[in-house]
RNA sequence: GCUUUCGUAGUUCAAUGGAUAGAACAUCGGUUUGCGGUACCGACGAUCCAGGUUCGAUUCCUGGCGAGAGCACCA
């Protein structure tokens, strides 16, 4: 807000008349509403500097600032916090002006942000690890896009690893020309799944098998012609098609993929480059030592001359950086890789400072299922599909319209997606199917539910030829949920500046509450009353600040539940 | 063992170093024949322990205790 600028100045100013020589004044909202819109704590900061009282500092500050535009009334109160109250023509014009637009703003504007995000292993299910990866991912996308930066979205599949050699042999033994007689994706998908899992045994059974299913490896790395090669494509073309099916499902969609087998075989370029400066050899591997550098140790090309996971991460920055030349990449990882990207960062920052400098790392804790059981076709981790089902037969349960699939599938995302962003990134969720917990109270339904009513109530107002307008006719106090609907746009800038979508999340469960709130004791539609029209705005403003605000969630809202 | 993340009501989560630590679920009690009761109002209930820094600590520092994760050729 403007008048924070104005505020600052004139308290710095009265501060170095009072002998502070650089003052820095911050602004907060205090806990409560009644004790202000903002305050600052600069008398109780500088009180010890100045050897006086804090309120008396306070005192001699709003003896001077009383008189200043757009503020109501400024006062010290507690241990020596001055309070500021706004006047109410700051919150309604905030409010007249809230359109579709609202929360968006331009602190990013012409620069470039790559986000990768949702990375899958090629031939192995999208599971619930991924479904978590991508909320985050998609929720900064979004914050991102609000930021007016370009946005670019990446996700890097693994297309080459042992495990893929092993899937493809077995699809080989079985016959690749069996993946033309079936029709869907889904089909097509559950076959190359037995294949993994049929690889994966068989490859524990014979050391004649774990040969040839290492020579197939090594075909797909070297890109060998073939038979083996034709079939492994064809299976991940299959599979590419499965991970936009599902990413798009829960709302998502990519620029570019960036294959690991080409970050591959550029990062083992660049390692090799590095030898001797920032990589050395040991057993035959090239290693970075991190140990000596407060981390850990670890290799980036193996004996065999393979790059592992470390060099193709360093061939993926290389790419990255290349080709789109961002000011900032951010990536989204499980949290279990947290110390492992410590390495490799600081590695490639010791090949290329800017590396490390624009990557900002975000992570994601794993789901734990609580009451239900939640089944899984393949064994361990929960396949998205299956979550989502789940979760869908306790949302029928709850609607009229149990045909409804669409919306079925939106509510069941909302609720899983808003348990895993209202808590911050990195920990854990325990999510619970079962209870109301993911339905009623702080959750993505709630949220829906609460745009539903407005959406409803302004539908109703229509048929009464009432529609919203922005002036309020009769005057009142300023309502708490004005207030807070006022705070959006600063909520957002500091989700982006931070990069954590929580507070988003939190934000919008306490607007939602005070709408209902007021709703309970407020008749909208009340002809009688001389704000109607005001009140059906303030309506349709709530309706597009969590409408907006879900969206920054990756969450749909909906027109009616 | 080393490194790292974390520890807040019975449970799941909040709290840019600030005022009386907020919600939700669960439990208990309510909601004036009113625009969507998946809602609203109320009650009960918490900072792991010990020091330190600070005007002021859930937050920062040190040391315990407890939980998860990572530590050489897997991805």
């Amino acid at each position: 807000m403007k008048i924070l600028e104005t505020l600052t100045k004139i308290i710095s100013e009265i501060l170095k008349d009072l002998g502070v020589p650089n003052p820095e004044v911050s602004f907060e909202h205090p806990g409560e509403l009644s004790h202000g819109d903002f305050a600052t704590n600069v008398a109780m900061r500088y009180g010890k500097i100045l050897g006086k009282n804090p309120r008396e500092i306070g005192e001699q500050i709003v003896s001077q600032i009383s008189s200043v535009q757009g503020i109501e009334k400024v006062e010290v109160a507690g241990p020596g916090f001055i309070n500021f109250f706004l006047s109410p023509e700051i919150f309604y014009e905030t409010i007249s002006e809230i359109d579709s637009e609202y929360g968006k703003n331009e602190s990013r504007k012409g620069d470039t942000i790559v986000v990768e995000h949702s990375s899958p292993n090629l031939f192995k299910p999208f599971h619930i690890g991924h479904v978590m990866n991508n909320t985050v991912g998609e929720s900064i996308v979004r914050l991102a896009e609000y930021s007016g930066a370009k946005v670019l979205k990446i996700s890097y599949p693994s297309d080459v690893s042992l495990g893929i050699g092993k899937a493809v042999w077995s699809l080989l033994q079985k016959g690749e020309g069996n993946l033309s007689t079936l029709e869907t994706v889904e089909e097509k998908l559950n076959f190359l799944g037995q294949c993994y899992v049929d690889g994966t045994k068989a490859f524990e059974e014979s050391e004649e098998i774990q040969k040839e299913i290492k020579e197939i490896t090594r075909k797909i790395y070297e890109k060998e012609e073939g038979r083996e090669f034709s079939a492994y494509l064809k299976g991940k073309e299959i599979n590419l098609e499965y991970f936009l099916g599902e990413t798009k499902r829960l709302g998502s969609s990519f620029h570019e993929f960036i294959f690991e087998s080409e970050a591959g075989a550029r990062g083992r370029e660049i390692v090799k480059e590095n030898i001797g400066t920032v990589f050395q050899e040991s057993d035959g591997a090239v290693i970075f030592d991190g140990e000596a550098r407060g981390l850990h140790t670890r290799v980036f090309i193996n004996s065999e001359g393979y790059p592992t996971y470390e060099a193709k991460d360093i061939g993926l920055l290389d790419i990255k950086f290349s080709r789109y030349n961002p000011n900032t990449s951010i990536l989204i990882t499980d949290n279990e890789q947290s110390s492992y990207y410590k390495v490799v960062l600081e590695a490639a920052g010791e090949i290329k400072p800017e590396w490390k400098e624009k990557t900002i790392h975000r992570t994601h804790g794993r789901m734990t299922f609580k009451g239900k059981k939640m089944s899984s076709r393949l064994g361990g981790v929960p396949l998205a599909s299956e979550v989502l089902e789940t979760v869908g037969e306790e949302v029928k349960e709850r609607l009229e319209d149990k045909n409804d699939t669409q919306k079925i599938d939106a509510i069941s995302i909302a609720a899983i997606k808003f348990s895993i962003l209202k808590a911050m990134a990195g920990k854990n969720i325990d999510f619970d199917p079962e209870t109301s917990l993911s339905f009623e109270g702080d959750s993505g339904p709630y949220l829906q539910y609460t745009v539903a009513r407005c959406l409803s109530i302004i539908e109703k107002g229509k048929g009464m030829n009432l529609a919203p307008r922005p002036q309020k006719l009769q005057d009142e106090k300023v309502s708490d949920l004005e207030k807070y609907l006022c705070r959006f746009p600063e909520v957002v800038e500091a989700s982006q500046k931070l990069w954590e979508p929580h507070h988003v999340a939190t934000y919008l469960l306490i607007l939602a509450r005070e709408f209902n709130s007021w709703y309970g004791n407020t008749k909208i539609l009340d002809e009688e009353n001389l704000n109607v029209s005001y009140n059906l705005w303030l309506t349709q403003s709530v309706a597009t600040t969590i409408g907006n605000g879900l969206h920054l969630l990756g969450i749909k809202y909906l027109e009616r539940m």
